[in-house]
DNA sequence: CGTGGCATTAGAATAGTTCTAAAATTGATC
DNA sequence: GATCAATTTTAGAACTATTCTAATGCCACG
């Protein structure tokens, strides 16, 4: 990049700043991903990622996808989300709140109410230390 | 059985009243099942109730394991905890409580504290009915 | 410009779970 | 008790999300 007039306009400025912040070495895959994330607030599993991040021209392998999401999620750039049945969603909102699972339609939706209170650190078993704290409501289609 | 002092004797009976209490339909299997589940309060997934049952001398395939253990839960027999990392647990007590599940060691630990207060069922996202909330805490070993 | 170290890759491997189609069991009916 | 329909159980294949593997690519630095 040429100069500070260029890296204004240039999309993927943005995406290499938040990366350098968090101490994470970038490269095309992972200044990609991050800026599809970080577009919008937003869950996505790897698969649609996978799916979003090639179609939109580039190609970055599903094993990329996985590590540079876990990668990320252990930088506190994005939070991991712990469903049940082999799920697992990344959301680019990490400030504390919680989400409903629709299980009929693998929605998942953010819950505007503050259910949760503090939690202690001090009361976790002996030993351990907590690596994330999910509220998830599982719903399904009231028809059904 | 022959009368009701056998009944009573008999440590499947217990087991037997349980299931038809929730009009579920008794076979060996599910008594089987229920026996061992009940015996004790616990958590366990599909896979240790498959060892268990079968160690103890009976045969019952896997697929059954995880019939009964999903018709248990509909039935509100047993609580399916979803800890993530594609594994359900089942647990026996169904008041209501809260996890911690350690992913280094996969010990699914009960929380003394009752974190998470009342939920309500209006706020649910339209057309949606609540199957379950789970707070899950995750939480790894100190030393890793 | 060569070397070391991390990043990326395709595809194989794994783990938990669900599906399938056939065989067995059940209770109801003759 | 034999027969029937309905349900349950079964073994193993199939499936899905994820992780592993081993080879290859890429960049920074000397």
């Amino acid at each position: 990049m040429s100069d500070f007039g260029d890296k204004l306009q240039n999309p993927t400025y943005e995406a290499d700043s938040i990366l350098a912040d968090k101490g994470i070495f970038v490269t095309n895959q992972r200044r990609l991903i991050a800026t599809i994330l970080f577009a919008r607030n937003q869950h996505v599993t790897p698969e649609q990622l996978h799916a979003l991040v090639n179609q939109s021209g580039a190609r970055v392998s599903k094993a990329t996808v996985y590590n540079t999401l876990g990668l990320f999620a252990e930088k506190g750039l994005v939070r991991e989300i712990h469903v049940g049945n082999a799920k697992t969603f990344y959301d680019s909102n990490t400030s504390r709140h919680h989400h409903f699972y629709n299980v009929d339609t693998g929605d998942l939706i953010d819950m505007k109410q503050r259910l949760v209170p503090l939690f202690l650190h001090t009361d976790l078993p002996e030993g351990t230390v907590m690596e994330t704290a999910d509220l998830v409501v599982r719903v399904r289609n009231k028809a059904s």
